[in-house]
DNA sequence: CTGGGGTAAATTATGACGCC
DNA sequence: GGCGTCATAATTTACCCCAG
């Protein structure tokens, strides 16, 4: 069941020149315009030549024939033709790229470290497109990232969810360092929390700028500031990074650390073995480890010079390593 | 054939420890 | 004091598997 073919009225971004192009869905008006045009169907898009509303197979089908569009490749994009605030931004924008270039052809005479530093952290700071999401709308940004990335945000809380992961692998990996009576009791505890963990969506929340404030780290436009290390209450340095603004942001940022206070390594997991071993009929208070193991409860997003690696020589909170004894839960 | 999920190996930095 | 080795902390990369 094809759908009938209908005209439309086809242009790149940077061109006035205007082609017919007749199809029945969007895809195939896309596959049929990136062979016209010559532009590589991967990343592409169709979208309205007046305001650049982009265009989704619902809404294709309810467009009028000969609309105008426009065909932009992977990483560009359209803001409609008639704006000032448009024209304005475009301006500003082509400014700037002047700047950059302007900033770029010193740098690359340069041989002194100090103004080398100062021009290359100009053109870093010009060159960030914080406000921008998708990846049509900052490609450079997802350069090097797997393409079922889409946008900013998405990426970022996958990061942060295989930081999470991780930890949980440490503690299965563990095991085999448990005593043998112990482990089918570890086990369990394992289970209670890959549960717990997964549903949370292994906290991705801390990296995603979308999120709630209560649950993000950072701000709504991607700022995450250094928590200090694990021994003080402020970062004396006062670092900052944006890993929204850029692609070097976004990889500087990976060096930043979530640093367990009471270290998982060292602490966390060898207290939650020894607690399950010697239980003696107590429940163990699986939530509490969980809290430090997973949560800001007990992780500081630090950048790496705030991050000590020496012993931090705390142990968990021995109240609260296993539940309350049944009664006195009852009761209350 | 892509997206989602998982993992093993590689990478980088640093502290701890013993030895000469 | 300097050196090699091992352990620890944290992440990235490439790769595999499975479902739709």
């Amino acid at each position: 069941m094809a759908a009938p073919l209908r005209g439309f009225r086809l242009r790149r971004a940077g061109s006035a020149q205007k082609f017919g192009v007749a199809a029945g869905s969007l895809r195939g008006l896309l596959r049929k315009g990136c062979r016209l045009l010559q532009v590589p169907l991967a990343g592409s898009r169709l979208c309205l030549y007046e305001d650049g509303t982009e265009l989704s197979e619902g809404f294709f089908r309810t467009l009028p024939p000969q609309t105008e569009l426009v065909l932009l490749g992977a990483g560009e994009s359209w803001q409609g033709c008639v704006s000032d605030v448009e024209r304005l931004l475009a301006a500003f924008h082509s400014q700037q790229d002047a700047v950059v270039k302007a900033a770029q052809k010193l740098l690359s005479d340069e041989q002194a470290p100090r103004r080398q530093k100062l021009l290359a952290d100009l053109i870093h700071n010009l060159q960030e497109n914080i406000a921008a999401e998708d990846r049509q709308e900052d490609s450079k940004w997802f350069e090097g990232l797997e393409s079922r990335f889409k946008n900013k945000s998405s990426y970022m809380r996958y990061s942060c969810e295989s930081r999470i992961r991780s930890y949980m692998k440490e503690v299965n990996n563990f095991i085999s360092n448990v005593h043998p009576t112990a482990r089918d009791a570890y086990k369990r505890i394992i289970d209670l929390m890959s549960d717990k963990l997964k549903s949370a969506k292994y906290n991705g929340c801390y990296f995603d700028r979308r999120e709630e404030e209560a649950v993000r780290l950072c701000t709504t436009e991607g700022w995450f500031s250094c928590q200090g290390p694990f021994d003080r209450d402020d970062c004396p340095c006062k670092h900052s990074i944006n890993p929204y603004s850029n692609k070097e942001s976004r990889i500087l940022f990976s060096t930043w650390n979530l640093d367990h206070i009471i270290e998982k390594k060292r602490t966390v997991v060898p207290e939650l073995a020894e607690a399950v071993k010697t239980r003696d009929g107590r429940e163990v208070n699986w939530e509490y480890f969980y809290q430090l193991l997973f949560t800001i409860d007990n992780l500081k997003l630090v950048h790496i010079a705030c991050h000590k690696k020496t012993g931090h020589n705390l142990s968990c909170d021995k109240t609260k390593i296993y539940r309350k004894r049944k009664q006195t839960h009852e009761i209350s």
